[in-house]
DNA sequence: CACGTCGATGTAATCGATTCCACAAGGAGG
DNA sequence: CCTCCTTGTGGAATCGATTACATCGACGTG
């Protein structure tokens, strides 16, 4: 593969012109410049960007580590933060933790051997001292969707209070007395934040959150399961589950439907994060969406903003409540949609993998 | 950060030797190896995967570029492919194509210029010519699901026809007798490949395929949705809609349920590429499942084989029929699943059928 | 006319590793 | 006791870029 030196060779001139033609520095005369833009175009050349990047010590890339690919949301995340990195001149190299510390770790130190400029973190756990140590190393950071406690690091996330308020609300004005939370790992600060959520909206309409209405998931569908067939085991068992996350809630759908149980009929199921699945589920599921793509966009800008020398804002988008039918009657029209059924380019209703073609 | 001179120096030993007990190369004394180790403790230090890559012209790194992210089927590919390549020791940088041959291009030529050590590609097009030239240059490089006949490149994908006409079979015995199909784009080597295998299965039970009920899309939900509409719309609409991919079989969806007709009542409906949320659809939708996790390894596999030196090999994986209920009458029970969910791998029984390029 | 300035260019150092080559010490063999 | 290996080690070149510094004309000005 041609070198900066054959290209130099070919135009008769130094390594150093061509490399000010190709950053296009001031000082090459239009000469030069025409030369080395033909001496690049004949040979094909291409700059090597490890060399660069050793160079200058920078790699313009970022790196993102998410808990689990084969989620929906984070799917989109990652889509979300790929685009918006690009538009900012920067790649994105991901990694899949799968929720386990361990392969967070892995990832984590192979980004940082790589020398990228920047880390995205969807923490998987409270913590691993290896992500502690990049950050008091001075590595630029920025926190999504989950947060460590006691970071010193940005943090872009989805305020869900008011929408998990929306939500209760909803299910009280159904007449829904008895209801359960599939919490996600206690490690997670969205996992904690989702159940204080959940609590404080029943106090409000003077409802209690009994220990045997909150089950300990880990954000797979198979913990969803598992916890939903504890509830239903239970001898006063809850009028409605809701699953801390979406994966979960398919779990919870699956153990209902193995008893042959009816949603919304015998039991009422919600879940935070909406996915274009959703609409498309028997019934459709009732869940809080959050506003994914513009929180992936914000995460990087505000990660580009710490790397480029910029003070970096922590930011919080409101997350809300998007109504379908797993908590009984059918949904109220919603905002400027046509009814559920054709989902329209509402908002709220999407359909299935809409696009935002750019 | 610590660099390797500083190891060094405070090993008291020379770079060279830091490197060797790095590389387990095996002229070192015991002696210097134990204080390199205790220095490089002490330090904290970690090899910067740059330099090392500039010198070594190699980054252990492999390029995925796919056509779409979001679509459920590669996101598992992705996973697979990230997870056989950490086995073997590689790192794995996604770029997502979103069906756009320039933003593949983009992502082609950024990886390249990233020197990853070779490219696993599902190609968005009959490819353009900076990949023709990645693959002249040698560039090692596989294809994964989709391939550009006529390159010299190994592929590896499933092979549907036998499933296809399985999925014939089963609508003919269902009466179904006007049978269309949502084609993909005629630039994907899948998009003709399954049309052509629909056109033969029909033929084998004395049925055509008219140019009507060949509806041209691109993947894409929104174009499954437009496509499906106009089926609606022909004089004698058919009894069946094929998609070829999971996503216009959701856009299919839409359309239908948006004219009030329902699944399979009124017309049935199925689908190339199984994901885990045709189980939970309304109705569940019968579909072509293809090993996706085991073609996203067998993939891996060959690039590396191709990379190390060794000879690497085309791969045919057979795709199966799920029954569900989208094309009418009850599902007979799946193989093995009890109620289905946890999409969990499903290497049922299938036999890779291998066979080596030339 | 001499000198300072500025634009264009080249030489060489540098980034952090790997690795070829030279060399010293020590042991084996004659 | 002298070669000849073997083993362990360090010096220095190298990978492909960027960039500080030096150089060299040409030009403007006093």
């Amino acid at each position: 593969m041609a070198s900066i030196k054959d290209v130099a060779a070919e135009a008769g001139v130094s390594v150093a012109t061509v490399s000010r033609v190709l950053n296009d520095h001031p000082s090459v005369s239009a000469d030069a410049r025409t030369r080395v833009l033909a001496a690049v175009e004949a040979l094909g050349y291409r700059p090597n960007a490890v060399a660069r990047s050793l160079r200058t010590d920078q790699t313009h890339t970022l790196g993102l580590v998410i808990s689990d690919v084969m989620n929906p949301y984070f799917t989109e995340l990652a889509r979300s933060v790929e685009e918006e990195a690009r538009a900012l001149g920067y790649s994105v190299i991901i990694g899949n933790a799968d929720e386990r510390p361990d392969l967070q770790d892995h990832h984590v130190r192979n980004l940082l051997d790589r020398r990228i400029d920047g880390l995205l973190v969807s923490p998987t756990d409270g913590g691993s001292p290896l992500m502690l140590d990049a950050v008091r190393a001075g590595t630029p950071m920025v926190f999504v969707d989950r947060w460590i406690p006691g970071v010193d690091v940005p943090v872009v996330r989805a305020d869900g209070r008011a929408a998990v308020r929306d939500l209760v609300t909803h299910l009280h004005g159904l007449g829904h007395r008895r209801l359960a939370i599939i919490a996600g790992p206690a490690a997670t600060a969205t996992g904690q934040e989702r159940v204080e959520a959940f609590r404080e909206a029943l106090r409000t309409h003077g409802l209690d959150l009994p220990d045997a209405y909150i089950g300990q998931g880990d954000f797979q569908a198979a913990s969803g399961r598992r916890v939903t067939e504890g509830f239903l085991d239970l001898p006063e068992p809850p009028e409605v589950v809701f699953a801390a996350d979406n994966l979960m809630a398919l779990g919870a759908l699956d153990a209902i439907r193995a008893r042959g149980l009816r949603v919304p009929d015998d039991i009422a199921l919600a879940a935070f994060d909406d996915i274009p699945w959703f609409v498309h589920t028997d019934p459709p599921i009732t869940a809080i969406a959050q506003p994914t793509g513009e929180l992936g966009r914000a995460a990087v800008r505000a990660l580009v903003d710490r790397i480029e020398g910029r003070p970096p804002e922590s930011v919080t988008l409101p997350a809300r409540l998007v109504v379908r039918r797993s908590c009984g009657e059918p949904a109220p029209q919603e905002p400027s949609a046509s009814p559920e059924p054709p989902p329209a380019q509402s908002p709220a209703v999407q359909s299935p993998v809409r696009r935002s073609q750019t």
